[in-house]
RNA sequence: GGGCCUGUAGCUCAGUUGGUUAGAGCAGAGCGCUCAUAACGCUUUGGUCGCAGGUUCGAGUCCUGCCGGGCCUACCA
């Protein structure tokens, strides 16, 4: 049977993420992740903190902590996050991990004897007052094309002209205000991908399935001017993994460390080491997903990121792993995502502006927020959170759609029949018509899953829970009560077996309902093969209680306060 | 500047290799039901598919130009 690995991509260490970090990247993992271990497919689901690199080591000195220290803190802070949020990963590592270290040495170990590491000698600017390189955007001053006083070392925001930071004008330290620069000689090492062009651009060409999105960055960088660039995958910097050949020492390369774009991807395989490390696991339990020589040939891998992401996972990384001459596996299928925007703007993590992930499960249960963000995925552009769009959705489909059938079975079956299946009448043309539905909507939803085509699947759950309050409708138990209890009785049995199917349809995306809705039916989570058999799994006089209110409806008043809340910081 | 994506009903979006009267959900209107979180069901009003040309027997779909929105552009990650 195919394995399935899944990957999303790292979260960075610096900050609590926002809910487009959310849904970008670790939100349909996760959904993908759930409905392939549903599918009784054997998963193995990662993800982890990226931990390295200047804005840590920034954000570390804001709190006044030690980076080590603020990262581990951090680290446990998202962990909990993405608990609270229901994501099921298998681990959650840290890139920072002693698995990570050794993997990341021994990978450019191989990339040096192959001949794809060349050291280049290059100027850096070097802040004397904050003791450190300063990359080229944390360095600012006046734009000599348009004369903005804050242009960055890369580029002017203002007038967009490309810089380099010895182009700027008064230069100064965008984190102390320095101008107590100088600009040092400075070695690092290069990744030679410029080499590797042709190899990734067929290996590109030859996934005629991905997303469009996912190849065009590809090309552009493969294609634009000169073509792929070789790229630095070191920096002068302190925290970080030490720049070694394997374990030993790289002469020259003294005191720095592996540039956070090299590390960052490689801590997927190395977080699934430290799966098994915690799991009391020997190496052949991790390798088998991404050795091919060692089991994982039948291995399917797909990753999933926002667009920003793409080009390190096209090129930089299958780079570092083809070049390597070992059999690792390769990605099979890149899932990438656009933007969700804000209120009529960008979600921003340096201005504080959108919903945050801690804030979000303040106000409300974590399913809330993942059917929105997962409805509203931005799979084909960008796509808009607004408050109002918010409340309209999740009243409308978790509470109207969804708990209300819910609500209105148990209740009338309660009223009526007492708390267990009511036994007599049988099954007819309208159990058959709604089987014969939801057989044929449940087929789309599966291809929809199958085909990481998120919106689509989330309409075609929608559509199936919609059908059940059809069918109670036309059906009017309560009308045949009065006249005909024993048909009355099979409608309600029937509508009964709606709510554990409904369950284990809807878990990959609200994963806790599905939960309580499984607990007040008194069974667990199937996912159906025959509907019909799945409709009458629950037997007569089996016992159920009514559940309370899955989804209390979002009001206008609670809606307006959330948005004057969130308002705040808007600029 | 260059590249890519995007513009379809009031809102959020589907529209397969171009093929008959352009679809869904929400919102709006009407009717019905009363088991249910004033929930549900049925019916229904909304669109010169950004604009202007072109190719074609036929264009939302392909081509060109223009206008609007977004992203990327390699030392933030």
């Amino acid at each position: 049977m195919t394995r399935i690995l899944i990957t999303s991509a790292l979260p960075y260490i610096n900050g609590i993420k926002h809910l487009g970090n959310l849904v970008g990247s670790q939100l349909p993992s996760d959904v993908y992740a759930r409905f392939n271990r549903a599918m009784g497919r054997e998963v193995m689901f990662i993800c982890a903190t990226d931990e390295h690199g200047t804005p840590a080591e920034l954000a570390a000195a804001k709190t006044g902590q030690d980076v080590a220290e603020f990262c581990a803190e951090m680290h446990e802070v998202q962990a909990n996050l993405a608990k609270g949020f229901g994501l099921s990963f298998d681990y959650f590592g840290r890139s920072s991990s002693p698995q990570n270290h050794a993997l990341t040495q021994h990978l450019a170990g191989k990339l040096a004897e192959n001949g794809l590491i060349e050291e280049v000698s290059e100027k850096q600017v070097y802040s004397n007052t904050d003791g450190r390189y300063l990359p080229d955007r944390y360095i600012e001053g006046e734009c000599p094309n348009c004369g903005y006083d804050s242009a960055r070392g890369d580029q002017c925001e203002n007038c967009t002209k490309q810089l380099n930071p010895t182009d700027l004008i008064n230069p100064r330290s965008a984190i102390s205000g320095s101008t107590d620069l100088e600009v040092r000689e400075t070695k690092h090492l290069y990744l030679k991908q410029a080499g590797m062009r042709d190899t990734l651009d067929a290996w590109i060409n030859s996934k005629k399935d991905w997303p469009i999105l996912t190849t065009s960055i590809a090309k552009k960088w493969l294609h634009d001017g000169d073509g792929l660039r070789d790229r630095g995958i070191t920096r002068d910097l302190d925290w970080g993994i030490p720049v070694k050949r394997g374990d030993q020492d790289w002469e020259g390369m003294e005191g720095k460390v592996f540039y956070v774009w090299f590390d960052a991807p490689i801590e997927y395989i190395a977080a699934t080491a430290e799966w098994a490390e915690a799991n009391g696991l020997d190496a052949s339990a991790w390798e088998r997903w991404w050795r091919t020589d060692k089991g994982a040939e039948d291995v399917k891998y797909v990753q999933f990121m926002g667009k920003d992401n793409v080009p390190f996972h096209t090129l930089s990384f299958p780079c570092t792993i083809m070049g390597s001459g070992e059999p690792w596996k390769l990605v099979d299928y890149i899932k990438s995502f656009n933007y969700l925007n804000y209120d009529g703007g960008q979600f921003s993590t340096s201005k504080g502006r959108g919903v945050f992930m801690n804030q979000a499960l303040d106000i409300l249960p974590s399913d809330y927020w993942r059917w929105w963000l997962l409805t509203h995925v931005p799979e084909s552009s960008d796509s808009e959170f607004t408050w109002e769009n918010f409340q309209a959705t999740v009243n409308k489909d978790l509470a109207d759609v969804l708990g209300n059938f819910v609500s209105r079975i148990t209740k009338f079956c309660r009223a009526k029949f007492g708390e267990e299946v009511p036994a007599g009448g049988e099954y007819g043309a309208a159990e058959a018509a709604v089987i014969a539905e939801i057989t044929k909507r449940l087929k789309a939803y599966e291809a929809h899953l199958e085909a990481i085509e998120i919106r689509k699947a989330t309409s075609e759950l929608r559509a199936i829970w919609a059908a059940g309050n059809e069918y109670l409708q036309n059906a009017a138990p309560w009308a045949l009560f009065k006249t005909d209890p024993d048909a009355a009785a099979a409608i309600v049995r029937f509508a009964l077996n709606l709510i554990p199917l409904y369950a284990s349809l809807s878990e990959p995306f609200i994963p806790d309902a599905a939960a309580d809705m499984l607990e007040a039916m008194n069974t667990k989570a199937v996912w159906p093969t025959d509907v019909a058999k799945a409709l009458d799994s629950l037997p007569a006089g089996h016992a159920f209680t009514v559940p309370d209110v899955m989804f209390a409806k979002i009001t206008d008043d609670a809606r307006d306060q959330m948005q004057a809340q969130f308002a705040g910081q808007n600029t």
